[in-house]
DNA sequence: CGCCAGGGACGAA
DNA sequence: TTCGTCCATGGC
């Protein structure tokens, strides 16, 4: 069964699903994406303005449109954003690029292990994860696995975790896990907290700074304000901004800003 | 072999 | 507050 979300001219799947801020989605020969996210396992391709979800039930079809933030206006994102050459440019290349609203706890748990590694490395730890400790789930012919609870994770010792190639990540891993489950780390709350206040308290996680939280806040939290800064942003602002700061620059807006330069900055080296 | 990959904790200054 | 250093792992 295929559901239809209107959602305008500026999505495309490719850009939006490969462009470094999610990991468990992979492309079918047809172009749309295959993945998992609220232990759902869907198919999301594009026709036209319109999003194609296979494999959805009829009542977790708003869900989805605000898994793919299909309300907002792209369009005027990208003129805003746009403020000299360099950022015309990383719009248009990236022009299919929507915020993905993310869960928390598994943006927590996946920026972490992000954190010195490489796309097809993270996304291969994060599957190991999810096939050892995830519920089945079932689309079409082929089993796919949920990004598993904390409560799921209770019993995950730092040396399994480290049996899926995280490194040092493991403890880090293995502390996030108890610090949702002994209520330490309040999902509830942080997200009550305005954007500056949410990262402090982000960042006194173990294994969090100030990107990984920043990570968090734009990709699981959906504040847009933020402006993670890893090495191919810090290129890119060192290169084409003098070395300021992305927020000063872009404001509310910074996420979008950031996501379309950094699938540019990638592509280009 | 060395270098790097969507960094962060830690200690020193 | 800022600056080195070290941290596991895998691809190249």
């Amino acid at each position: 069964m295929e559901h239809k979300i209107k959602i305008g001219k500026d999505f495309l799947p490719e850009h939006t699903f490969d462009c470094g801020q999610c990991f468990r989605w992979n492309k079918e020969a047809d172009g749309s994406f295959t993945g998992i996210a609220f232990s759902r396992a869907v198919n999301i391709g594009c026709d036209g303005e319109w999003a194609l979800i296979k494999g959805a039930e009829e009542q977790d079809l708003k869900l989805w449109s605000d898994y793919l933030d299909a309300e907002r206006d792209y369009g005027a994102i990208k003129e805003k954003v746009s403020v000299n050459d360099v950022m015309k440019e990383a719009s248009r290349f990236g022009y299919g690029i929507r915020i993905l609203r993310q869960e928390f706890f598994e943006s927590l748990m996946s920026f972490i292990i992000s954190q010195r590694s490489s796309i097809p490395k993270i996304k291969g730890c994060i599957e190991k994860i999810c096939k050892a400790y995830g519920e089945e789930i079932y689309l079409g012919d082929k089993v796919y696995y949920s990004f598993p609870t904390a409560e799921r994770l209770k019993d995950v010792k730092e040396s399994d975790f480290e049996k899926f190639g995280v490194g040092y990540r493991a403890k880090y891993l293995q502390k996030a896990v108890h610090g949702i489950l002994d209520g330490t780390i309040n999902e509830e709350e942080i997200k009550s907290q305005p954007t500056n206040l949410a990262r402090e308290s982000l960042k006194k996680i173990y294994g969090v700074g100030d990107k990984v939280a920043d990570c968090i806040l734009l990709f699981g939290m959906a504040r847009f304000d933020s402006f993670p800064v890893d090495v191919w942003i810090s290129r890119a602002m060192a290169e084409y901004f003098d070395g300021k700061d992305g927020y000063e620059l872009f404001g509310e807006n910074s996420g979008f800003a950031q996501q379309y330069l950094f699938y540019w900055k990638r592509s280009i080296g």
